[in-house]
DNA sequence: GAACTTATGTCGGTGC
DNA sequence: GCACCGACATAAGTTC
């Protein structure tokens, strides 16, 4: 059994036992793994930020609603608007 | 503005201002609201039954993998076990 | 090694090889099992309510938000849009 | 209304209605929209990864468990996979 | 490719 | 004070 298409690519060689690891596949796993580094220590930051915010006072948890309002595009928090309009008329709320 | 093509269907008729409840619309969201809480009834079960199983001893994470695994067909599970082998093996994992 | 503090309750008997089903273990999975059933039913009631709405002309998309909306209670609504206002006023959105 | 503790601090005075921006907050914010702007752009680097992965043959389901079971520390890893055994035998799936 | 479900991690509260 | 618990938030997987 073969990983993906890989044989051929002289990538290892398990018929002999020679080379038994994939290279291909530990560079893309490896960049992965580099990668969810720099996402952790981004998340870390934002944790710092929010950690500082709330040392001085503000409310983390609406903080968190705020940005997540913000990252909506205007149109969507528009439509959003006109949806809840719409079902209180067609549900009968005033 | 109308919620779907409902109009004419004598369900409401917003220009006489008359009749602005769509029936129709207000018993399937219903249906579903009803449904919805049957949903939550259960997931509490579910819960509660993991509560109980933690309470005796036994390691819930691992009850959920083991609850995931039985519900895939063998083959797929079999193959899956596979596939990771070969994975870790092409890795240097033991 | 034991699975939680089961041994001694009679379930299992591993050094002798004659029982080896934690039946304990076997049941709680079971009732998941049973209960996750459920819940699969559930959602197949729900998917169908969507489709015969669907099926009448109404939007489906619209209609999860409706039932999102109506779930939040009423209160948090007021709170999330009190929010709302409040981020707008204190970083100078109009 | 005032978010936090932070009147008296100078960055607004919402009594006269001079200054209605808190500046504080603000900055705060857009602290934390730059590092969440950071973290989509390495998650978009991450989901890239996995597609020239999957376009050269690798399954990527799989290499996502490879992943997490590298983040796990030896020990943990060893343990979980024991742990998993035993409750497989304990139900009696092969 | 969008949306729903499931899983995991984090946080604030609460009991021992 | 520490540990559990529920709520919330994010991430991953699955389905249509």
């Amino acid at each position: 059994m073969t990983i993906g298409h890989n044989s051929g690519h002289g990538d290892f060689d398990d018929e002999n036992g020679i080379e038994v690891t994939d290279d291909r596949l530990r560079l893309l796993i490896e960049r992965i793994e580099t990668l969810e580094e720099e996402k952790k220590g981004v998340n870390d930051d934002v944790r710092e930020v929010y950690a500082e915010a709330k040392a001085v006072g503000y409310d983390v948890k609406i903080m968190r609603q705020i940005v997540r309002l913000r990252k909506m595009k205007p149109d969507d928090r528009r439509e959003q608007d006109l949806v809840l309009e719409t079902y209180r008329a067609a549900l009968g709320m005033v």
